[in-house]
RNA sequence: GCCGGUGUAGCUCAGUGGUAGAGCACACGACUCAUAAUCGUGCUGUCCGGAGUUCGACUCUCCGCACCGGCACCA
């Protein structure tokens, strides 16, 4: 028996979970559920980062102290983790006390081990830019190349971890385990980003106040990501080195979407270095999703609409169709026809009839279970392949081919609906063969016993009624042939998956459509005077030309004509807006920015666009004279 | 623009240096124990395009195109 420790992020409790922290979760529960299955040691920790400036600033537009806040929002995701069956055995919050004193035990040995130190963190910085310049863009005059104004020195109070001093021993840890980060293509990424120079991070920040103090300077608040990884060694009780730390640290498997494998597999391994602990076995980064082909996005209304979903299909087939459908690693494209089409093909046909019609037949013709008696044609391939599903099973599993593991245990969901076929059980109701037909039954629930032990770690529920039905009063898990008694009295029920219609799915479609969610109120914290506002020149213009920038992904290079007179701007709405289709157009523009040359190219004023999601440019009413004063 | 990946039947995808496969969908047939289920048979493919290596390439190399991801760019 080995121990097998997963965790999946700490969610920032400044939003409601969607369907992403959903499938991220799933797929963990998936694993851990599987692991338990095969006798392991589990600890499936998840939970909520509730610390920060954006959880603060959440908190404040809510009207709600941030404590308050975060006990309010905490809930919303543990009761989407009961609803999805997710078997984790601790929700942590960073907020308790077990996180807060690990933490400062952490950092207090992250301090020790020398790779801390105090800024004054100088640079050259930008105040427009607000931000400093690496020494890699610096230029010799030390004038911001966007700007073209002089940079300022400046030294700021921060705390750094020597990062870039673990780039040579993450490279090779990252060679040497080439397990360590999957999938590969992460790997690769993260090796080219190794490749290209680490450099030091900060590690706190003096200017929020909702967080944990460094022990070592009560003043800095620990930048809210360093705090959120140590919650994989806090959850165990590293603070008191407890027995659970012991014997689970570290870490197997850290699920998560791939979009924070950065601070994972780079940042996290290197601070565990500088303290001399080993260093999690596998970061593991999945896609995201997309719904019928367009990315989520909030403020267009695209969301994946789950309870819908499982309310029209049960938990478990939501659950099947996610590790079913996507493609472990790779974005995923969430369709509801697909689900639909899964849900009545796999679930419904292929499993749920095949456990109805063998049990109709079993109540038909005997009392119980029948023994098996009389070995025939068949049986021994059934039950080879029953270990080989299993065998098959594992490897995928180890690999995260979820898809390819479901697929293998179907195909044994079909073989046996072959084997009820190919025997033709129902003709063997007489008494000179009943005794074959009693074998043969007992072989299809034996399969069928097996099969909802393979699927217990994707479809829980499905797995205990499939069992109730064969009459198991406790969930059976051995996987061993014959494991199933005779004689047990069967209780076939009612479908475990009753096919659902096109119609009846189509009804529910108004509901699905829902709502556009509304934008947050975001306050406007900083108020300008109406002076300041006078000061911007906002102006009609038309486009008379526009090119894209080589070299440039999001740049469009555009001729401006303000009436009195052309402009040359550039813009980042290349991905949204071709050339051509905005030549004619009327724009407000800002006349007097001044200018700033982007990528070789002169930009002589801003065009105003909607920018969220999408971007969508401004523009008036009704066409106005060129040059016409926006206000 | 740089780095990496993908491009195979209507859909989702697997695959091998020797002239292509699975599931779904579709068509036809069988069967009637079962949830209009199940089983069988069949169906369609310029295996992205071009060039090259080879006796022979979908599979290797190069070039190109499209899409996806990472980085840069986003006044």
């Amino acid at each position: 028996m080995s121990k097998f420790y997963i965790t999946t992020p700490i969610y920032y409790v400044n939003g409601e979970p969607h369907a992403g922290h959903a499938y991220t979760n799933i797929v963990s529960d998936v694993l851990a559920r599987y692991r338990r299955l095969k006798g392991d040691k589990v600890y499936f920790l998840t939970g909520v980062d509730e610390h920060g400036s954006n959880v603060h600033k959440a908190a404040e537009n809510a009207g709600l102290a941030p404590q308050e806040y975060c006990d309010k929002m905490a809930p919303t995701f543990t009761k989407l983790w009961e609803r999805l069956n997710i078997s984790n055995d601790i929700f942590l919050r960073t907020t308790s006390d077990m996180h807060k004193r690990g933490a400062l035990k952490f950092l207090t040995a992250l301090y020790n081990s020398g790779d801390v130190y105090k800024g004054p963190y100088e640079g050259y910085y930008c105040r427009p830019c607000e931000r400093f310049f690496p020494e890699k863009e610096l230029t010799d005059e030390k004038i911001c190349t966007i700007h073209k104004l002089p940079l300022e020195w400046l030294e700021e109070e921060n705390y750094f971890f020597k990062l870039s001093k673990y780039q040579d021993r993450l490279l090779a840890h990252i060679h040497e385990n080439p397990q360590f980060i999957h999938p590969e293509s992460r790997r690769n990424e993260l090796l080219s980003v190794l490749n290209s120079g680490l450099e030091d991070i900060s590690i706190s920040r003096a200017s929020v106040s909702w967080g944990i103090s460094l022990p070592f300077d009560p003043e800095h608040i620990v930048y809210v990501w360093i705090e959120a990884l140590m919650n994989y060694m806090t959850a165990l009780g590293y603070e008191t080195d407890s027995e659970q730390y012991q014997t689970f640290w570290p870490a197997d498997v850290h699920m998560m979407a791939k979009d924070i494998t950065r601070f994972h597999a780079l940042i996290w391994p290197a601070m565990l270095m500088a303290v001399n602990l080993p260093l999690p076995k596998q970061i593991v980064a999945h896609g995201w999703l997309t719904k019928d082909g367009e990315a989520l996005s909030k403020t267009r209304g695209i969301f994946i609409d789950m309870d819908t979903d499982i309310e029209t299909y049960g938990l478990d087939a939501f659950r099947y169709y996610l590790m079913r459908e996507f493609s472990f690693g790779n974005d995923g494209d969430y369709r509801p026809a697909r689900l639909h089409a899964r849900y009545n093909a796999d679930l419904a046909n292929d499993l749920g009839n095949l456990l109805n019609r063998v049990l109709g037949l079993v109540n038909k013709n005997f009392e119980g279970i029948p023994a098996p008696t009389t070995p025939g044609e068949f049986d021994d391939e059934i039950e080879a392949m029953a270990q080989t599903t299993i065998d098959q099973l594992d490897a995928h599993i180890q690999a995260f081919a979820f898809d390819a593991a479901l697929e293998t245990i179907w195909e044994f969901v079909r073989r046996i609906n072959r084997y009820v076929q190919q025997t033709e059980v129902w003709t063997l109701a007489k008494p000179e063969t009943i005794p074959r037909m009693g074998t043969i039954l007992y072989n299809s629930l034996e399969a069928l016993r097996i099969i909802s032990v393979l699927i217990s770690p994707f479809i829980p529920d499905t797995a205990e009624k499939i069992q109730k039905q064969i009459g198991l009063t406790e969930f059976d898990t051995a996987l061993e042939w014959g494991h199933l008694p005779a004689d047990l009295a069967v209780s076939r029920g009612e479908p475990i998956f009753p096919r659902v219609d096109i119609k009846k799915q189509k009804q529910q479609q108004p509901k699905a459509e829902a709502k556009p969610q509304q934008k947050k109120e975001q306050k406007t914290t900083n108020l300008v005077s109406f002076a300041d506002f006078q000061k911007l020149d906002l102006r009609v213009a038309r486009i008379l030309a526009a090119e894209p920038i080589e070299g440039a992904d999001r740049l469009l290079k555009m001729q401006v004509d303000l009436g009195t007179e052309k402009r040359q701007v550039v813009a980042g709405i290349a991905e949204h807006y071709t050339a051509e289709a905005l030549v004619g157009k009327q724009i407000i523009i800002v006349a007097n920015l001044e200018p700033a040359t982007i990528r070789n190219v002169e930009s002589q004023g801003m065009i105003l666009a909607g920018s969220g999601d999408s971007v969508v440019l401004a523009t008036l009413e009704e066409e106005m004279p060129l040059g016409t004063q926006v206000r």
